[in-house]
DNA sequence: TTTTTTTGCGCC
DNA sequence: AAACGGCGCAAAAAAA
């Protein structure tokens, strides 16, 4: 059949493979057909273990030259490891596979595709062929799910979808010869499997403290509406009622960026209404606020956890390398980079404690300290800050704030404030100073590392001539010349996630072995280990001499990781 | 009633 | 001349 023609083929060939919808991260999804599609229109759908018996081929009898063709020809996927993770339950071995992916690709070659990264609208958008399911695909579906959809009525869905991956690979595989992305791309490929692995590994979670706090807190915000006499302190509409007719607090109006105000009531603004209503002895301006607190922690931490929670009590969370446009990763389902930091507020001071590891392990979560701008300072090469960080005993901000005459914190926030570009306005309201002092603190920071200024200002020079700057790593960041100031925190920025990606898959190659270091999460400049009990000590002095040790042109400064117990 | 947009807020 | 960069999620409000 069609299949032997491929013994002397010599091309690539694109797979997408169906599944049966489940999760396959926790083992509960399964692959239900394979398609392939190669040179010269050829195209077929092989299914396998759809509902419908009678239309599925036997795995057994195909395994053999479905592993063949893994094993030797460079296949191309949209999103490999959801396919590559597909094919391995059928029994095949995908640790020879040569990939590509177009979603990936298509990201390295253009972070900035407004549409999104599906095939469907990317095939629609670079070739002109868009989606192609039928009426009765459809109906199929929405009545019986996609797990149900019969051998037949998939096949010439399937087909289609190898075969427009096929054509958009043709179409960026030059591309990505043209911009010499390619060993760009082979680290991509290594992160992307290293990634997958650490998304298959999940962490545990604490299921009775997260039921403990949804209990609490329900509890708590139904006290709150009685006290409120009714009201919703989420709704906009109400809290106007309470605070501006009731309470007879002043209308705070929040700038648009369209031009126009709107009243406001975030959390500024109610921390704001609190100080006044304090020598009232009214806790409103409090109470709204810990409801609000609640509401968040419930539907998006403790709830969402549960619900999201696999079978085995790990949750798995999605990460996307293609989710930003500086180059860092996104994460959703949940979105575990936003775990709140611990403290003393009720509602979220004790989340992390809701992330608990296997017995007999220990989370620990090695964090790099200033890493966007120890490279800042090192783009610019600025001596004076780049031998602050060489010498263990002395302090950045400390030192920065000292030179400019302000407290160590407005110093920290004077400085990420500037590397996300923030104009006098905001430097004003983020010290809590007036405009002509945070413009004569702005220019004195300038004058004393006067280097920060032209590092910056070439970066936007470099974007406004070209539309485009390239990181330390050889991948581009591309914006309007209208966005040309955002321009080098962007280089920072993109830098920053490549470095991490760098020493993440040196871990994983020099350092970490199965079952006794895992990474478990990250979170841009932090990672998180799942490390066996008695050999945490062994672990961690090599963990951080791997994460110090900084690729070229970084590897002149010195880089620093804190290492500690997670929710510590 | 259902879908889309806006707002607020958690993280780095 | 001026601009706080990058995300995901849920509830409320607005639109359809």
């Amino acid at each position: 059949m069609l299949l032997e023609t491929l013994e002397n083929y010599s091309g690539k060939i694109a797979i997408d493979t169906e599944t049966n919808g489940q999760e396959l991260r926790d083992g509960s999804g399964y692959c239900v057909g394979v398609s392939l599609a190669w040179k010269g229109e050829n195209a077929l759908y092989l299914p396998f273990r759809h509902i419908d018996t009678e239309g599925n081929y036997d795995i057994a009898e195909f395994r053999e030259i479905l592993q063949f063709i893994l094993d030797t020809f460079p296949i191309i996927f949209h999103n490999f490891t959801f396919d590559l993770m597909s094919l391995e339950t059928l029994g095949l071995d995908t640790s020879k596979a040569v990939v590509f992916d177009t979603m990936l690709l298509t990201h390295l070659l253009d972070e900035n595709v407004a549409t999104g990264y599906k095939l469907d609208s990317l095939c629609q958008m670079y070739l002109g062929m868009g989606k192609k399911r039928s009426d009765e695909f459809i109906a199929w579906m929405r009545g019986f799910g996609w797990g149900s959809i019969p051998s037949e009525l998939m096949c010439e869905y399937a087909v289609w979808d190898a075969y427009i991956t096929y054509k958009l690979y043709e179409f960026l595989a030059p591309k990505l010869r043209q911009e010499k992305l390619g060993p760009v791309w082979y680290q991509k490929v290594k992160f992307a499997k290293l990634i997958s692995k650490m998304e298959r590994r999940g962490i545990r979670i604490d299921t009775e403290l997260c039921r403990r706090k949804i209990a609490e807190g329900e509890a708590i915000m139904n006290e709150i509406i009685e006290k409120l006499g009714g009201l919703n302190p989420a709704s906009p509409k109400d809290q106007y009622a309470l605070f501006v007719e009731k309470l007879d607090l002043p209308v705070v109006y929040k700038d648009r960026k369209n031009g126009t105000a709107t009243v406001s009531f975030d959390k500024y603004t109610m921390q704001r209404y609190d100080e006044i209503l304090e020598l009232r002895d009214d806790w409103t301006a409090k109470l709204v606020l810990a409801y609000r607190g609640w509401q968040k922690s419930i539907s998006s931490n403790y709830k969402a956890y549960l619900e999201l929670l696999s079978h085995d009590g790990r949750l798995r969370p999605n990460y996307k390398l293609h989710g930003t446009k500086t180059r860092r990763m996104s994460c959703e389902h949940p979105n575990l980079q936003q775990i709140p930091r611990s403290g003393t507020k009720p509602w979220n001071g004790e989340m992390k404690q809701c992330f608990i590891p296997r017995d007999g392990y220990v989370l620990i979560e090695a964090d790099y300290a200033q890493l966007e701008f120890r490279i800042s300072a090192t783009y610019a090469d600025q001596r004076e800050l780049l031998a602050i960080f060489a010498d263990p005993t002395r302090d950045i901000f400390t030192e920065i704030s000292k030179g400019l005459g302000i407290i160590r914190y407005d110093g920290k926030t004077l400085v990420y404030a500037l590397s996300y570009g923030a104009g006098t306005p905001r430097i004003s309201v983020a010290l809590d100073k007036p405009l002509n002092e945070a413009q004569a603190i702005k220019d004195n920071y300038f004058k004393n590392y006067p280097e920060l200024l032209a590092v910056s200002n070439y970066a936007k020079k470099k974007v406004e001539k070209e539309g485009k700057i390239r990181l330390w790593n050889g991948s581009y960041r591309h914006m309007n010349k209208s966005d040309a100031h955002k321009a080098y925190n962007s280089v920072i920025q993109g830098g920053a996630a490549a470095i991490v990606e760098d020493r993440m898959i040196a871990l994983e190659e020099e350092v970490c072995k199965v079952d006794e270091c895992d990474m478990l999460l990250q979170v841009h400049d932090s990672v998180v280990f799942e490390i066996r009990e008695d050999l945490v000590e062994h672990y961690t002095p090599l963990i951080r001499k791997c994460m110090e040790a900084v690729p070229a042109p970084f590897d002149t400064t010195t880089f620093k990781v804190d290492i500690h117990r997670w929710a510590a």
